[in-house]
DNA sequence: GCTTCAACTGACAATTGCTGGCAGTTGAGT
DNA sequence: ACTCAACTGCCAGCAATTGTCAGTTGAAGC
C-alpha cells in the first residue's frame, strides 16, 4: 500500500468523529504503530485538524471532513448563489456559516484562472426576515436529531396554545419560514410559522419514525390537498 | 520536498484548466520529467480527473478541482439549505446543477456517522418562478465573463425597447429576478426583471470595470437612494 | 504520590520506494 | 515521413519510510 494511500484510509478512518487509539489504526493498516504516529504529524503538517490527546486518542476536530472534489463550474455558481440566499435570509448563526463556506470554497478556487473574481449575486432582504429567527438554530437541531419540541404558538388569529410537536421539515416560502411537524396534540400534521412560536424548548425526546408520522407521509398529503397546509398559520 | 507535498503542487499548477507539458512541470519542480510522469499515474490512480494527450499535454478534465477541506456541521447545514433554495427558485441548469452538488456532498460525508441522514429543508415554489427563466444562463454568463448583452425589455407599463446593457449584478428578490446594468441608450444604472426580457443576446463584446459605471457605484447608488431601483421593472 | 494509559520522541539499521537517465514505443497532428 | 510529447521498461543509486527499542510526557484514576 502507498503511503499517500494510507494517508488518505486515516482519514476515513477517524472521520467517523469517534476517538481512536493509534494501535487500533496500525493493526486494521497492518503497520506499526511507530508509522502511525509518524503519519498523524504528516496528516497534521498538511493541516488535517487532527487531535491528539496522551492517555485517550485520536479525533477530527471539524466533524465534517471532505476529500478532494471535482465541481463543474454550473456547480461552483449554484453554490455562492446559494450562500448569497442563505446569507440573507436565514438565521444568524447559518448566516455566519453561509459566508464562511462561501470564503472557504472561494480560497482554495481563486487559483484557479478561469474562476470568475466575483460572482455577481445580490439578495435583497425580506421585509419580514428580521424577526422570528429566535427559535430557528433550535428547530434546526431538532430537525436533524429528530428531537421533539415543546412550543407556546401564537397563531394568526392570536389565539394561544401549547403543544409538544415532532418536527419533520423547516419550508422557506420566501419572506416567511414555517416548520412542519406531527402535532401530539391534534394528532395531526400541523405547520407553524416560524415568528409565530413564542418560546421553544427541545424536550430530549428522541423519536423516530413511525407509519402515518413520517415526513414522506406528510408530503404525500400536502400533495393530496394543496389547501390543507395553508390553514394552520 | 516530500512527495505527497508534491503532488499536492502539481494539481495546483494543473487547476487553471490550461495545458501543461510535463517538462515545464518538472522543471518548475525541480525533479525530472520521468518522475512527473509516474506523479501524474499516481494521481490518476487516485482518481483525480487528469487527461494526458500524446504530444499535446496534461489538463484538468472537470474545471474546478476542490483540495481537502473540513467543514462544520452548521456550514454543511447551510449548504444544504442554499442548494434546497436554488433547486426551487433558479433556471433549469443551476437547479440540476444543485441537485448535483447537493448529492456529490452527500456522497462523501455519508460516511461520517454524525452527519444527519436528512436535513429537512422544503422550498415552496415561487408563482412566478416557472416564467422568465428563459435568458437566465446567458446574463449569468455575461455577469461572470463582463459581457455586453443586447437585450429586448418590455416595462411593466408594456413599453417596448431595445438596449445594451453591461451586467453587473442578479438580484434575487424571492419570487422575482433582476438583473442590474448600465444601461449604455440611458447611459446610466437600470435594473431590469428577467422574465420581461423578451430577447437577449450576447454581444461577445467585453467590458472592463470604469470608474462610475462599476457594481460598487451602482450598489453606493442603491443605498443612497432606496427607492430609485423600484421604478424601472 | 503512585500507577496506568497512550500519545509522543529520538536513534539506528533494514528495506522499501522514489528518482534520474536512457532507450525505446505510441498516437496525434502536420 | 516527421515532429512532438505522452508513455513504458529497465537499472543503479539514493533518499525516504519503516520497525524495533528504549525512553518521556501529560492526563486521569486510585
Amino acid at each position: 500500500m502507498r503511503r499517500s494511500d494510507r494517508l488518505s484510509e486515516i482519514i476515513e478512518i477517524v472521520q467517523d468523529g469517534r476517538l481512536h487509539l493509534a494501535r487500533d489504526i496500525a493493526e486494521c493498516l497492518e503497520v506499526s504503530v511507530r508509522t502511525i504516529y509518524r503519519d498523524f504529524d504528516t496528516l497534521v503538517a498538511s493541516g488535517v485538524p487532527i487531535d491528539g490527546e496522551r492517555g485517550v486518542g485520536y479525533m477530527l476536530r471539524e466533524p465534517v471532513f471532505l476529500p478532494p472534489m471535482n465541481l463543474s463550474l454550473v456547480e461552483l455558481e449554484a453554490l455562492h448563489l446559494g450562500m448569497a440566499i442563505v446569507a440573507e435570509a436565514a438565521d444568524t448563526e447559518l448566516q455566519v456559516a453561509s459566508a464562511s463556506l462561501a470564503g472557504k470554497i472561494s480560497k482554495v478556487a481563486t487559483a484557479n484562472g478561469r474562476v470568475p473574481k466575483r460572482w455577481g449575486f445580490g439578495v435583497y432582504p425580506f421585509v419580514q426576515a428580521k424577526l422570528g429567527f429566535k427559535h430557528m438554530p433550535a428547530i434546526r437541531k431538532a430537525v436533524r436529531e429528530q428531537e421533539k419540541l415543546e412550543i407556546d404558538y401564537r397563531s394568526l388569529d392570536s389565539k394561544a396554545s401549547t403543544r409538544t410537536i415532532l418536527p419533520l421539515q423547516i419550508e422557506y416560502w420566501g419572506r416567511v419560514w414555517t416548520v412542519s411537524a406531527w402535532c401530539e396534540k391534534r394528532e395531526d400534521f400541523r405547520a407553524f410559522r416560524i415568528d409565530r412560536i413564542v418560546t421553544c424548548a427541545l424536550t430530549g425526546d428522541h423519536f423516530e419514525d413511525e407509519p402515518g408520522r413520517t415526513l414522506e407521509d406528510y408530503l404525500e398529503r400536502v400533495n393530496s390537498d394543496l389547501t390543507q397546509t395553508d390553514k394552520n398559520y
